[in-house]
Formats: structure tokens, C-alpha cells, sequence
DNA sequence: CGGAGTGAAGTTGTCTGACAAATACTGGGC
DNA sequence: GCCCAGTATTTGTCAGACAACTTCACTCCG
């Protein structure tokens, strides 16, 4: 069987962050060295070292010249802004329900702002999925995506799918589309009138405003996101990497 | 004070890296092929594949199979939360004149709260610096930052320099401690009395809270930092990875 | 003339084996 | 007990080769 979709090290690495995941490789203990690994997996040592370096840059693991290769302190945090995406992971990272209520969905003319992040013509359809995301039932988001309705042509019924299930399950497995980043801005706002009685708050409560756009691997836009968090539904955290990295 | 051999890998990605922020390999270009490059650079296929994981763990190029490695889509964000350490680098990546009023610093025991984070017993001395800081002269962020007070053993005149400088300048030109990485946690609040008083704005004010702590590249923890930041102030951005590793 | 299929060339992925460089460990000498 | 040199272990790098995949020019056929 060598039907072999992506690279090795890819399988590999995924693998040994299993292994760390499930436990068998708990923080602060030392890998076996490279060429033991390297037979236990079945690859040779160059496979087995581009895993470790993918892994290393993910902050999992920290490679010691000459003493040894061990599993970070650092484990992962479980509502992290830059590996979680969407609402629903981060739901359901913090350990509740993700729900969704009064959602609905419109298709209209991309406004500038929109066509310019997408990068559509202004004026071109795009569809938009309004939705009030809820934890353990409680509303905690109002969500805005926005995304071209070509993407749509043949599958116009996937827009109420998308009311239901996750957005990007929805984008990878229904229309063969896999997000691989985004860039989101977020800064503290107050709720206006329109948000506050979808969420149902007071109005001039306190939001974190996310907007974001994510992107395919070819670096075509997919979704543009905005999204209002009640300023107590979770405490977003990100790993931050660098500086000190050109030290002499 | 250790001087760790730096790898030839890091100095080959480290050199990529500036060609790529020289304008040399503009985006969307192909970079040479492997065994070229490898020869323009004087290293090895394999150092070069191991500078070429990393800078596609950073986002920077692209690799594909049996095609070549392109620069991705800048992506180097100005004001980015995952990338820019300090106030300063984020008030310098605006475009304004970074400052700081009201410098003060005090030596306290520890909290419990901040033992735990920095690795310490409740009760050790740490440092605590506060600091308004001002872009363009205008106040924007009141900044708190503890660290064990042992750092400072033999340079007590270093917390005068850190009134004035980056601390993570401090840090790594005087101190010889590197940040090598952190983890951000942030959340919108309202100004209470003493913040307020501080950044000069009516009590009840939007901020956005941001508290951290960083590590050096043995996951020792060095630094926490408590941020207030006005609400207008920068719009933060975050690059974020993923989804699409591990559909479950 | 256009489109599908074919093959060669180019590029990244992987393998093997070896040596260099850095660190950890061991044991002897004091 | 401590220091230090030698040895073993481990990661870093090198070289060359082949496999897997992409691209593109070319041919062949309708």
C-alpha cells in the first residue's frame, strides 16, 4: 500500500505529536536519539529530522546539539488565537457546547472594503452568514462571514449547511476548499444597538471585535470574518515567537 | 553567560530571510533550485532544506513537491501581536515616536501569583517596573513588568536603564538573556481609578488588558508583563496557522 | 486546427552511509 | 570530595543517489 497523499514526515510528525498528546511523551522527557526513532518510525534519519524541525518550529519540542532532543514545557494552550480557528474549536476548546442560534444568510454586491480584501470586483456577489454562536446555550458571539458566492454556484444549498456546521468543515469537505491561514485584527469595542439586541446585552457593553480574512494555501482569500465576543467568553492567548533570533 | 555554537542552518535561513526583506526575492517569485542554492551558499543540500523547513514553519516560502519553493505572499504583518515584542517595537511599527513617562521601580516580594509564573518561591524579591508609555507624546499604555530581582544581582543600575530603554534591549545587550519566545493572554476592560489616573482618561474607558510572559529559549521563565493598552491605540493583528492538520 | 496523451527535463522528497561538533558520562588522580 | 581528561552518546553536516511529483514541449489522432 503506498498510496502516499502527502510526505512521510508529514505522517511522522503527526505521530510523534500524538504520542505527546495521548501522553507517552510527557513534557520535559528526552526523545530517543535520531537513528533509534528513525528505525522505530521505518524512515531514515532525513525524514525523521524534517519532522523534528516542523515540530521544533511548532514550539513542541527543543533540539540540543549533542545532548538530546526533548519535548517542550510549554504544552499547547487550549483557546490559542493563532492555531484555533473559527468559533467552534474555540468553543469547544474551553470545554463547552457550540451552539447556534437566529442564524441567516443573504447574498448581496460586495461594498469596496469587501471587494478589496477578497480581492473581487466591487459590485460582484459575495454571500453573507450572520449567526449568534452560543456556548453551553448562552450567546457569547455574533458572527459575520463573508465569502464570493462563485464559490457557491453549484451548491447554493450548502449556505443553509452553513448555518448549522462549522464554516470550514463546511469549505473543506463540501467544496474541496482547506483554509490554510488568516491574518485577523481584533480591538475592544463597546456593543452598538444592533449588536447588543442580537447578543442580547446592554448596549455599550463591553466586545472584542475580530475581523479577519482568511486564506487558501495559494494565497487566494477565502473568507473575510467579522466577529463580536462578549468580552468574558474567553481569554484568547498567542504564542508569540522571537525576538532574539539574529543574536551574534 | 553561555554562547551557544550557532548552527550553520540558522544562518542560512537568517540570510534567505534578508533577501527576501531586501526586495532580492520579491513574492510570488522562485527561489533557485536546491542543489543551486545550496552551492551559491556553500552548505550542503540537506543544512538548506533545514533552513527551508523552517522559514515555511514561519510562513515566509513555500514549498512544493516536484515544483519549487516560492516566496509566499507578504505577510510580514507591521503591528503584529505574534511577531512585534514590546510596546516599543509596536509604537515604532506605527510610524510614531516611541516614549515613557512616569517611569517608576520598586523591588517586592513575590506574589503567589507571580511566583508560580516566574518559577519562584513565594516571597523571593522581584523587580517591578511601571512604566506610561507615549507615541508621540501621548500617553497609550500603561505597562507593569516583574522579573526575579537575581537577574540584577551585580547590575542594580540596570533598572534605571530600563526606565528609559526596551526592556528586552536591556535584557539581551547588558544582561545577555534572550527572549526566545512567550504567551500572550488579552481581553477587553474598563479603566478603573488608578489606570485611569495614570493614561489621563475618564474612568470606564475601553483598554485592552494584554499580560504576558516570556521565556528564553530553555523555557525558563523571565519576564511577566501586565499591559493596559487604549482601545484606539494599534489594531493588533495576529497570523494565525492552520486549521486543517488533524480533522477529527 | 484543437485537444488529449506522451515523454523528457526539472524539482522536491527520501534513503544510505559517513564524519564533524557539541554535550554527557566515566573514572582516575589529587 | 573535587577537578579534569578521555570516552561514549547525540545532534549537525556532508555527499551522492534514486524515487515521486510537476511542468511543459511535443506528437499523435480526431
Amino acid at each position: 500500500m503506498k498510496t502516499r497523499a502527502r510526505p512521510r514526515s508529514v505522517s511522522v510528525r503527526d505521530e510523534i505529536s500524538d504520542r505527546i498528546d495521548r501522553g507517552e511523551l510527557s513534557a520535559g522527557t528526552r526523545l530517543p536519539s535520531e537513528p533509534a526513532l528513525a528505525t522505530e518510525l521505518g524512515v531514515s534519519r532525513a525524514t525523521l529530522r524534517e519532522a523534528l524541525r516542523t515540530l521544533e518550529g511548532e514550539g513542541l519540542v527543543r533540539r540540543m546539539w549533542g545532548s538530546g532532543t526533548y519535548v517542550s514545557q510549554s504544552r499547547r494552550v487550549a483557546t490559542s488565537l493563532d492555531v484555533n480557528f473559527g468559533v467552534t474549536d474555540a468553543i469547544r476548546a474551553a470545554g463547552m457546547e457550540a451552539g447556534t442560534e437566529q442564524g441567516r444568510y443573504w447574498f448581496e454586491p460586495a461594498s469596496a472594503a469587501e471587494a478589496g480584501q477578497l480581492n473581487l470586483e466591487p459590485g460582484q456577489d459575495v454571500l453573507v452568514v450572520e449567526r449568534v454562536r452560543t456556548a453551553d446555550g448562552k450567546p457569547v458571539v455574533l458572527s459575520r462571514d463573508i465569502l464570493p458566492a462563485r464559490f457557491l454556484a453549484e451548491h447554493a444549498e450548502l449556505a443553509d449547511q452553513m448555518l448549522q456546521r462549522s464554516m470550514y468543515e463546511v469549505l473543506e469537505k463540501d467544496l474541496g476548499i482547506a483554509i490554510h491561514h488568516g491574518v485577523a485584527t481584533f480591538r475592544p469595542i463597546r456593543a452598538d444597538v444592533t449588536v447588543a439586541r442580537r447578543l442580547d446585552i446592554p448596549r455599550g457593553e463591553l466586545l472584542l471585535a475580530i475581523w479577519q480574512v482568511d486564506y487558501d494555501e495559494d494565497g487566494v482569500a477565502i473568507v473575510s470574518s467579522h466577529e463580536y465576543h462578549l468580552a468574558d467568553a474567553f481569554d484568547f492567548t498567542v504564542h508569540r515567537r522571537g525576538p532574539g533570533r539574529r543574536v551574534q
